[in-house]
DNA sequence: TGCCGCATCCAAAGCGCTTTGAAGTGATTC
DNA sequence: GAATCACTTCAAAGCGCTTTGGATGCGGCA
């Protein structure tokens, strides 16, 4: 198929290039007689400008990177990137930006961002997955290049823009709750704890056991990625332990799925036997529950996240000097039919 | 940070633009002397040639886009394109290819396949979630641009480039292994079957009934989108049917956790009281249980997949003139723990 | 009549790169 | 010594757009 540039259409036009591109920006210095010739002209040749060109001559690319770590290791893409993108793409849309995803391999963090702002590629970034101590964030600030972290890093005390679920309250308010339903073995399996956001949940659950004057078990503690199949394993080992755990605070729907068929497997119901709360971030292939949610859980939208975090970006861009913005989202605790009172 | 472009980059050298370009490029006419020298520079200064600049003068991006339909009615982004695009990024990665991603909404399809074309943003694109019937195909030709389809569309007898499971050969194999298990009430919980894809399984499934002589009751088939809760809910309702249901016949895992919860909530076990086949896409996060298959499936992977349909359009691109290549990827059927002869 | 201001429009430069066509330099050949 | 050649290097055009700094024409005003 045939396309059309600026020039072409300016010729077929009898007209300048300058008029027409101000014609089709909405520049004032045009008549609202050949502006309408133009759009219609535009329209019908279904003109778009080369945005390759259209960056070059204005040193914008109109699009948002969103890097994704992977360590060699386990290369994995988080179930929940998926509905936070929806979000963030949203957004990105209504705004006419594209967004650009890079896969980086742990070790070489530090070069793709160099390189994402050196070759230009995007005029901002949505930093994925921050670990308690991470220098990306030193480094982009370096860098120049506009950026939003989704979630915080606890090392970092210089400001900086991020979107983050308040994953400590969230867990202390949940670990409370099973603390005053009378359990006293409260597991956590929780995300790798490198992971800022595990590293918060963690300190929710170890105030929340504090409170209720319980001990710190480390036996009772998980920390891994947070798979189907690491839920199934850890309750299956924590409820064979001689001093069993009654109730798991667990840091992932996916996670919880796993501890719910080990519970059942054993012919034990949820909620009477065993309680659960999960965080649940709302994935649209996850729910949890329908009417009644099935897990006690502390919800957080996290395609309401992306949404946030990409808008906070482009206000960021579109006023660049303005200060680092957050948003600190709280979790709903929501009550389901996976937590009861402690057996005696 | 401070950015080096070209003109700085030779003038720093004393060379012109011209060399200095060839130099890193790799073209045979400089000298392996300052061909090093340039290099060290540009290594040093962190030199790395303006994406758009480049694109504009070659042509091309050096992007690939990825378009993912959206009914606006439920906007979901299915968790196989995770994976997908693990194994898709990888490839681009390793061939200096970036990744863009484009939520679309199913009306403006074919806008967004136009725009994509005019501004040039992308040197070709993967199209997901094919229907049987796709106008995608047939316009995407039109427009010239390079593509592959993740899946195959029925209604399209023009040649073009997919990567496919051989999904009806699957469930049909999945069908025969149940009937000879002497399932005669077997249920399929498909996908959208608007999809393409989900279409082929039925029609295996179709086949697989002919051969055992069991007739197809359309009450033991539901067709949405693959949600936990949509697995949960039609268990449920099919085995409270007056001459329920025995085994099912998943299209996801994540439907099949949804069905193995609504099981066992009945005190009933897999494999002994009711079986079930899903297909696995060897998600990730939602794997097929780690020594022994958790349930009997229809295994292939996505992420390898997406490997491939990346390979394949990176090829189409390097030789436009080629012809369309297809891929079809057999599925495994694994016996795992789910399946079992039926009760008498 | 002459001048100014306003409303429109335009030519050309520039964004950072690749690539064409040409030129400079020795070394080699007759 | 001139002509040829291979090897390096370069100046400049061009990719498709935006934007600066004029032009042009027209009515209004003194």
């Amino acid at each position: 198929m045939y396309t059309m540039n600026l020039k072409e259409l300016a010729a077929h036009l009898g007209l300048s290039q300058t008029t027409v591109s101000r014609a089709l920006n909405g520049y004032p210095e045009v008549s609202e007689q050949t502006r309408r010739r133009v759009s219609a002209a535009a329209e019908q040749h279904n003109y778009r400008p080369n945005t390759r060109a259209k960056g070059l001559a204005t040193g914008r690319s109109m699009a948002i990177g969103h890097v994704l770590p992977m360590s060699s290791s386990h290369e994995m893409v988080n179930p929940v990137f998926g509905d936070f993108i929806a979000g963030a793409g949203e957004t990105y849309a209504r705004n006419g930006y594209d967004m650009v995803i890079s896969l980086v391999e742990d070790g070489d963090q530090e070069r793709a961002y160099r390189d994402l702002r050196a070759k230009g590629t995007v005029d901002g970034i949505i930093v994925h997955g921050p670990k308690s101590t991470d220098h990306r964030i030193a480094q982009l600030s370096d860098l120049g290049l506009p950026f939003v972290v989704h979630g915080r890093v606890s090392s970092e005390n210089a400001p900086y823009s991020w979107v983050d679920v308040n994953n400590r309250r969230a867990f202390h308010r949940a670990t409370s709750f099973l603390t005053d339903l009378g359990h006293t073995r409260i597991a956590l399996l929780n995300g790798l704890e490198s992971m800022d956001f595990a590293a918060r949940r963690r300190a929710g659950y170890e105030a929340g056991l504090t409170d209720a004057g319980l001990p710190l078990d480390l036996d009772l503690c998980r920390s891994e990625e947070m798979t189907e199949q690491f839920g199934y394993d850890a309750a299956n080992t924590l409820m064979d332990m001689p001093d069993p755990a009654t109730a798991f605070l667990v840091s992932s729907i996916i996670s919880a799925v796993g501890v719910r068929r080990a519970v059942q497997e054993r012919g034990l119901a949820l909620g009477r036997d065993i309680s659960v709360i999960t965080h649940d971030d709302e994935l649209s292939y996850l729910q949890n529950g329908s009417d009644i949610p099935q897990f006690t859980a502390t919800r957080s939208s996290v395609r309401y996240a992306g949404a946030q975090a990409a808008q906070l970006l482009l206000d960021k861009i579109r006023n660049p000097l303005s200060a680092p913005m957050n948003k600190l989202l709280e979790a709903q605790l929501v009550l389901g039919q996976s937590t009861g009172p402690a057996a005696k």
